[in-house]
DNA sequence: CTTGCGCTTCCAGTGACTGGAAGCCTTATA
DNA sequence: TATAAGGCTTCCAGTCACTGGAAGCGCAAG
């Protein structure tokens, strides 16, 4: 099966595909004509990765779940340990993003945004008391 | 006023000040020893810049509201438009962190995490329907 | 035989820094 | 006065996960 095909069956862009050759995600096969030749499981390891990716999982998390994931012997301990090390992450991430929602949200409130150059926004960020 | 001073004054790296001025942020003076020379004006424009920053405003956006800041003739409207938009995408990027932790935290809740293989994480990544 | 698409590789750019090397400048101490 | 420490300089490379684009080969249709 050729890249394009591919491309479509796992909804990951051929580039992002190539990409994942190089940095040895998946190493499909190679055709005599030169072009990628993938498998089935290719295309099964690379919607793993999409899935993966799409949760926010880091290129080398992936990696590891990868891993994980074709290690017959794996404990789930392990899995779970990642996922909720990139869950804490997440939670982290969200609240300085609603921390600043909240600062910024006020500021943009309190701006009446008409023609007149004073500003409550950019006093706050110049320093203001 | 020397670059250590001013990064401390600033609470911005010394490194992040060099890379600011390499990008036209801000312009100190030079030294006759080649050594940069700020302003108090340079502290300040430092210090929106670090504000603006910390509230998640990319430096195409500082750029644009430090220009506005120091423009007289600027509409809070102006202003008001980019805080906006800038909210609006972080909103965004809240909705979709909040989707993933949901997915990812009833994950981690249905794996048991101990030494057995089975999965429930590896199995949803995996297509598991 | 040419057109056009799909595939290949390779290089560069993204955003916003950050780390590190090599070397000059200044100040304090022996 | 020599030297050592620390601050400053520039420049290059690396981060993360792609993405865009150029140049060129392979292949099927008209």
């Amino acid at each position: 099966m050729n890249i394009g095909e591919v491309a479509q069956r796992s909804g990951l862009p051929a580039k992002t595909i190539r990409y994942y050759e190089e940095i040895g995600l998946v190493r499909p096969l190679r055709s005599s004509n030169g072009y990628r030749a993938f498998r089935e499981s290719d295309i099964h390891k690379l919607s793993f990765l999409g899935r993966a990716r799409a949760l926010g999982f880091s290129i080398d998390d992936c990696r590891t779940l990868l891993g994980l994931y074709e290690d017959e012997s794996r404990e789930s301990a392990q899995v779970k340990a990642v996922a909720q090390e990139h869950l804490a992450a997440i939670d982290d991430k969200i609240a300085q993003l609603k921390s600043m929602r909240e600062t910024l949200s006020e500021l943009v409130h309190a701006c009446h945004g008409d023609d007149r150059p004073d500003c409550p926004i950019l006093s706050d960020l110049a320093g203001a008391d």
